[in-house]
DNA sequence: CTCTATGATTAGGA
DNA sequence: TCCTAATCATAGAG
């Protein structure tokens, strides 16, 4: 036995690291040729040692290393091995496919392995990131937001980084019915009453909070729009809704009340 | 495709 | 921290 704790594999791995290159001790364990695993606690042991090593130096962001690292271990063209099937090591591979822009190689990995959730955003947000990159590369210029949208679309998530959880475009209409009840009562919910609500309709409240903020801020909207219409129709009447003293406070308000229908709110 | 509706995110202020 | 304004993301209608 080599090491006697993860600690002291990953100190000396540290201290080894750049001698890696002509193969580092841990690896000359002899091991089974493949499949039974006999659980030999030291085959394991060393496997999991690297993928622990993998996890460590990508959390430090050390990619350099984290490639140096990699690029010493022995390495089966399908992956099979005990080593490449710990998450740690196949997401450590990617992240290093993806800094090193080797974006063919990224697909591969995202596509051939499957990743456990906690996994997920970080290789959704890789995928993403490599493919709207090459799209950038082909046309010569910035992505909009419309092209991102594209590219999203041509390139579907792969199912080992995506347990097809879509996100919910539109809220159900009873949520929404109780939304706006509660908005036409208090357009500012404190704390309290936002959890309430959250717990009434189903939402997180962070979903209540954005849904009330974009609805006062869309009622805002369609209100300013009111007032330049009218403005454009009939001045002299808009100048009367005006306070006397010249302030044109009030009509922020009353706008804000008459914008609520001008929003298919027929059913509150 | 464009336009619209609507949920989410971000930057900056009090 | 919560707010606003601006903007992004995305489904659906036309």
């Amino acid at each position: 036995m080599v090491f006697r704790s993860p600690l002291d594999f990953f100190s000396a791995s540290r201290l080894l690291l750049p001698h890696f290159a002509d193969g580092p001790p841990v690896l000359d364990l002899s091991r089974s040729p493949d499949d039974h695993p006999p659980a030999l606690p030291r085959l394991c042991f060393s496997a999991a040692q690297i993928a622990s090593v993998c996890e460590t130096l990508e959390e430090t962001g050390d990619v350099e290393r984290l490639a140096r690292f990699l690029w010493s271990l022995p390495v089966t063209p399908d992956g099979r091995d005990s080593i490449s099937e710990h998450e740690s090591v196949q997401r450590a591979r990617a992240v290093v496919a993806y800094h090193t822009g080797s974006f063919r190689e990224l697909y591969n990995i995202l596509e051939t392995h499957r990743f456990t959730r906690a996994s997920h955003g970080k290789l959704q947000a890789m995928w993403l990131e490599a493919h709207y990159r090459e799209a950038e590369r082909l046309r010569g210029r910035p992505l909009g937001p419309v092209d991102k949208y594209r590219v999203r679309k041509k390139f579907p998530l792969p199912k080992t980084i995506w347990d097809g959880e879509q996100k919910t475009h539109c809220f159900k209409e009873r949520t929404r019915g109780l939304l706006r009840e509660w908005y036409l009562q208090d357009p500012y919910p404190n704390p309290g009453k936002k959890r309430e609500l959250a717990h009434a309709t189903g939402l997180t409240p962070t979903q209540v909070g954005n849904w009330f903020k974009n609805r006062r801020q869309r009622d805002r909207a369609a209100a300013a729009k009111n007032r330049l219409q009218h403005h454009r129709m009939c001045p002299d009447a808009m100048r009367a809704l005006i306070s006397p003293d010249g302030s044109a406070e009030r009509t922020d308000g009353d706008a804000l009340l008459s914008v609520t229908d001008s929003d298919s709110d027929l059913d509150v």
